[in-house]
DNA sequence: TTGAAAGCGCTAACAA
DNA sequence: TTGTTAGCGCTTTCAA
């Protein structure tokens, strides 16, 4: 008898501070939760028997409850690649300082992983969910739809998100890019793709419509690889478009990654950039304007698109229904640097 | 009344899955948990039922009656660090396919924020801890010696570690670097470190050590900046070394991103590389092998260490006390590459 | 503004 | 091998 509780680990429970307190175990658990409830002077005698007890609530019960955790699920489909890095790092800034915890979930590119990680998130009741893709299997989707909790699309603008999102147009980007490098009198252009996702299709697409309209499009310069994006892929496809279209000009690279093994590509084999072949760059990492000469880049707001997720979904959290731009443009950024500056 | 069970949220319990096969409810918690202990007629029928009802255990109410969670915790010092995003690779890798997931806290160089995380983890029952420093304030210390789960501490090897530790000796492979650009004939080596927080500090005590020995320290050629490490940290560092001390013929980086950027600076100023200059990194992400000419480094076995971290932790989850290993070397790897070879 | 009672959905401990 | 009983530590009613 008499293991109620201080036992069991010797850890202090609201009954514990309570009693501590001359309180009811509800009034302390009103206390933490919206102390501008409850009287003053019940207040500061539940806070001084919390610091006196080192008390602190079991996330655990409190989720039992109440049916909720101070989880945010976070689903990205790699964890290599720089594009998400700086998302994640948005996000973790954005949860800062607040009562929300981050989860991550790598999907690796694969629709199904994704199912099973909704799912699996799901069940554990989170307070929101951000999710790094449109591309969901019908399931996937359907289980989003009857989420009980906030849903943030990233990356991309879209119409069919399911709830809400912040990304940027993805295809004006590629036709940004690409108009650049027309602009700069290129007109031999070529695409440097790896990772083949659904995403990488539609910007190849987008590429080859501005290129076909501005007549300048030959598919025997569009280099694409389903493996995963790297340095020494970009490198590799640059030989490889060399080899093929000895005739190339400019290079748009699907991702910073790429671009950098290009130009490396290039200085190996002695092609002087930006006068003999362009480079423009796709997101803008920090180390592509360090590079010599600094690479042309279509920035994506990374970061951006990671802290106004949170807001976001912390807002709606706060008050479902309470935010009214529900789908936010961060827009893009053509930033001309060397690698395409050749007059 | 009769709000029992399949009502709040239609989410069917587990008393649910045992009415609908006819056993009681503990029955079906060990087949989810523990199939090998259940007759295998019962299983059956539990198993249909699960199916049946789309059952989903509830980890909040598993967590507050067992007193534990799957939730592995995972300190890091920063998200924008290549270093540990390979590290969160390993981690992902090894929690891949368990029952486990990972939280990850980034504490931003910050033992006291570090000391905050700790607290708020333990919190949450954790099944285990992965923590990337050995430098806590001693608040967190004791907070880790007495926690209640497992604890691995990554990227050094040191006696000083808690519970369990897998990384490599960070110190032995900062003299290989130095005692390689030793080697290779240059006599007047300069160091380039960002981000000065305990362990690189030990690190550069370590290339001071052995220059010192070797006769060829000049601290004049120590360039160091409390600021993030980036390439264009690089970039400048290597311009302040060389307006500082001009006779420099070496330099051995304490990060990727800092080699990168003394490459991109030489080839600025047109100092040949190898020949001129010579360029040691450390860590060793893809892109150092892909630059021209490829970069010298000591390469760290950074995703090793997270699949390592979390094999020792889900080790010692099952059976406590059972990983005899609990401190564990990882070596690393001097690879010499074009930007030191000047023979 | 405060409290009492009744669970949330699961598992530990014991008994059969 | 299976079941019964009694909570885990919190929040949600509802009432005062």
């Amino acid at each position: 008898m008499a293991r109620k509780s201080t036992d069991r680990s010797g850890r202090p429970t609201l009954v514990d501070v309570a009693k501590e307190a001359g309180v009811s175990a509800i009034t302390v658990s009103r206390t933490i939760r919206s102390p501008e409830i409850v009287s003053a002077a019940a207040r500061q005698k539940v806070e001084a028997a919390i610091r006196k007890l080192g008390y602190t609530p079991d996330p655990a019960a409190s989720a039992l409850a109440s049916h909720s955790t101070s989880t945010i699920g976070l689903l990205v489909p790699s964890l290599t690649n720089n594009v998400f890095s700086d998302v994640l790092r948005g996000v973790y800034d954005g949860v800062e300082g607040t009562r929300y915890f981050v989860q991550i979930g790598n999907y690796r590119y694969s629709a199904l992983e994704e199912e099973g990680l909704i799912r699996n998130f799901l069940s554990q009741r989170p307070a929101g969910l951000v999710i790094s893709s449109m591309d969901q299997t019908p399931a996937a989707r359907a289980l989003l739809e009857s989420a009980p909790c906030p849903v943030v699309q990233i990356m991309e603008i879209a119409d069919r998100a399911v709830d809400m999102s912040v990304g940027f147009d993805q295809l004006a980007a590629v036709r940004a890019g690409a108009r650049h490098l027309f602009d700069c009198g290129y007109r031999r252009p070529g695409f440097l793709s790896a990772r083949m996702d659904p995403r990488a299709q539609r910007r190849l697409a987008a590429f080859r419509d501005f290129n076909e309209a501005a007549g300048v499009l030959d598919d025997r310069r569009i280099m694409t690889t389903p493996q995963p994006s790297s340095v020494g892929m970009g490198r590799l496809l640059m030989e490889q478009l060399l080899s093929r279209a000895p005739e190339t000009d400019a290079v748009m690279c699907n991702n910073d990654d790429l671009a950098v093994g290009a130009l490396m590509e290039a200085k190996r084999r002695n092609i002087p950039v930006p006068s003999m072949l362009g480079i423009c760059s796709f997101n803008d990492i920090e180390m592509v304007r360090q590079m010599v000469p600094s690479l042309t880049a279509v920035a994506s707001p990374r970061r951006e698109i990671g802290v106004r997720a949170i807001a976001m979904l912390l807002a709606e959290i706060a008050e479902p229904g309470s935010v009214a731009d529900r789908h936010v443009d961060l827009g893009y950024q053509m930033i001309a640097r060397e690698s395409t500056s050749r007059r």
